[in-house]
RNA sequence: CGGGGAGUGGCGCAGUGGAAGCGCGCCUGCUUUGGGAGCAGGAGGUCGCGGGUUCGACCCCCGCCUCCCCGACCA
């Protein structure tokens, strides 16, 4: 009967230990989830980064908690150096804030609310400009007190009603989110351009080549917004980028301008009413009278409010709904149903505005610039030849409502072209101005003593988002490769037979304390598995470099390095006394 | 919200109106140890939920739930 000895812990300070694979969570597999489509979502979940737990609803396991946590760093080192003072709003708030923002009954997607005991109705929060608008007004007062720039990092909840891919877009998610208080325009522009600068940073360093492009401030509201946006197929966001060398023109769909082509200039002709039986489309409309459908004007039915409007385009555009929403004041349009339609008085099938009163004829200016184009009749199975603007029809609501794609000439430079892309947006900046501030009442005294508005800006990048984007921008057909910065370790130190061999063991051991008392993340991989599943989760985790420790690399003179990227016949040996020099070394590169 | 598809061990899948299976993974032992090892023996499933038909339902019928994909679209 041996006595038990106590264990009492040491603590050794400065004395770091290596994360051991055997004590961490690492559950690869082999096969994706049968519903991951996107690469990102196939390599998080094969890699055990992350868990599904409902639609659009995950968990973080340790791996990807430990990228995210990186990407989290860089986040605050970035906020904070650019002013930014981080703060913590809560998910769940009543529901009488968004009343007094206006936006209780009007974001998009609906609020999720439910009633807490007392019958107290409370939401889950999309987004958190009511609560920072609270901030603001607790404590501003003075021109002095700002400017001001407050971030957290927390969680959403939109009800999307779908998400997709992964963790590209997931209803529950965690979003850094800033938000900017300023005297006057001049002020809000430099805490834009700081936000600017503060994001091209932050996607440099999680390895993302975004790039910033003119967007619409959406439901949110407001004046001036950019969003970064990473190329990739993968993306949901449409992209139009000029291809001249000179211009940096870059817009997303909803905002995108371009410059239209015109018809050859005519007279005007006479309007002939003729037979179309079965043409429903414009493409066979052009067709049966051998034109382009740029002499063609299509019109399309949207309600607005409660009001049902005809929108008329030149054939070969489309309509882009944002812009007739903002040309509209803001009110979200959406096709009309055949019955609103007839409702209205218009007749459906081969529409057109003429004969409709002009107060309710939205109107692209293709369709007014250009002549004699052919046009629905109004009365089905009929359409005209030779509608004018001003003649036939007329519009209270003019202007470019018209989407660009791809080859469109570019708005802004003399020779280019627009080029489309798919992106997926990783960061969005606005500025709000007033809009909150108004309604949320946060002013402050000026130097003159008069009351004003503070003006407001704000600026959000989802963290998870941003990992799925980075492992859609850095992988190849082994895995993830993540660049050193948000990678969950720097080095893995892959120990093959160390439970029989106590060179390898001691070697591996004394390396992982090295690197990690270098400030280095390590992961030693202590696993008794055989080699060749410890390479392939290396590759799969995407480990920026791996160090093999084995009876064969200390025969031939030491330890084995290699870089993530090389093939991996492509190690390099070294001696134990080299390793942390080469290890170094290796991760700068 | 509309259309399509799918729910069977942890993951991927097969299956038949009559005793729930395979691969991977997991556990034990032995043998192995440089690109997801071998042998032997094991554990693990209310077949999404509820109803119905039937002597008998994972299977057929009805309802519901969940998940995935496509569309949110031009008369």
């Amino acid at each position: 009967m041996g006595r038990i000895k106590p264990v009492v812990p040491q603590f050794v300070e400065n004395q770091k230990s290596p994360m051991r694979a055997s004590q961490f969570y690492i559950k690869t597999t082999r096969e994706a989830p049968v519903d991951a489509e996107t690469i990102s979502h196939q390599y998080l979940a094969r890699a055990s980064f992350i868990q599904q737990i409902a639609a659009g609803i995950f968990s973080i396991m340790p791996l990807g908690q430990r990228s995210l946590e990186k990407i989290r760093k860089i986040i605050r080192e970035e906020m904070n150096d650019a002013g930014g003072l981080e703060v913590t709003m809560p998910v769940v708030q009543p529901r009488s804030i968004w009343q007094e923002s206006g936006r209780a009954d009007t974001y998009i997607p609906p609020l999720a609310q439910f009633l807490d005991r007392r019958e107290r109705e409370m939401v889950l929060a999309p987004t958190h400009e009511e609560t920072v608008s609270m901030m603001g007004r607790y404590g501003i007062t003075s021109y002095r007190d700002m400017p001001l720039i407050l971030y957290q990092i927390q969680t959403k909840f939109r009800d999307e009603t779908r998400s997709r891919g992964g963790l590209l877009r997931v209803r529950e998610f965690e979003m850094k989110d800033a938000y900017s208080f300023d005297v006057d325009d001049e002020g809000l522009d430099a805490s834009y351009e700081a936000m600017a600068q503060a994001y091209h940073n932050i996607f440099s360093r999680c390895g993302l080549n975004a790039v910033m492009v003119e967007a619409d401030s959406g439901s949110i509201g407001g004046k001036d917004s950019a969003e970064f946006v990473l190329l990739a197929d993968s993306g949901e966001d449409t992209i139009l980028i000029c291809n001249s060398g000179d211009c940096e023109y870059a817009a997303n769909l909803e905002k995108a301008e371009f410059i239209k082509n015109h018809n050859p200039s005519e007279e005007f002709d006479e309007v002939e009413k003729f037979a179309t039986p079965g043409i429903k489309t414009i493409e066979t409309l052009a067709e049966a009278e051998g034109v382009l459908t740029s002499k063609t004007a299509k019109a399309v039915f949207y309600t607005i409010g409660d009001k049902v409007y005809v929108v008329v385009i030149r054939g070969d555009y489309e309509v882009n709904e944002t812009k007739v929403r903002n040309m509209m004041g803001g009110s979200e349009p959406r096709l009309s149903s055949p019955e609103e339609v007839a409702a209205a008085g218009f007749p459906a099938g081969s529409a057109s505005a003429v004969g409709v009163p002009s107060e309710f004829v939205i109107a692209d200016d293709s369709a007014i610039e250009n002549v004699n184009l052919l046009a629905g009749a109004n009365e089905d199975g009929y359409h005209l030849r030779n509608v004018n603007y001003g003649r036939d029809w007329n519009a209270d609501h003019v202007g470019d409502i018209a989407s660009a794609v791809e080859g469109h000439k570019c708005s802004r430079c003399t020779d280019g072209h627009l080029k489309q892309n798919r992106g997926i947006e990783v960061g969005h900046i606005f500025k709000l101005r007033n809009i909150y501030s108004d309604a949320m009442n946060v002013k402050f005294n000026d130097a003159n003593g008069n009351l004003q508005s503070v003006l407001m800006g704000c600026y959000g990048i989802g963290t998870g988002r941003l990992l799925a984007a980075a492992v859609e921008a850095n992988h190849d057909d082994r895995g993830m490769t993540l660049p050193r910065s948000i990678a969950p370790f720097e080095v893995v130190i892959v120990a093959v037979n160390m439970h029989n061999n106590e060179d390898v063991r001691d070697l591996a051991e004394a390396l992982a304390e090295q690197l990690e008392n270098a400030g280095i993340d390590t992961l030693l991989d202590d696993r008794d598995e055989a080699p060749g599943a410890k390479f392939a989760d290396a590759d799969l985790i995407g480990m920026p470099v791996r160090v093999v420790v084995s009876p064969r690399s200390i025969q031939n003179g030491g330890v084995e390095v290699k870089h993530r990227l090389t093939d991996p016949k492509d190690s390099t040996i070294h001696t134990a006394d080299q390793a942390l020099a080469v290890i170094q070394a290796a991760l700068e590169s």
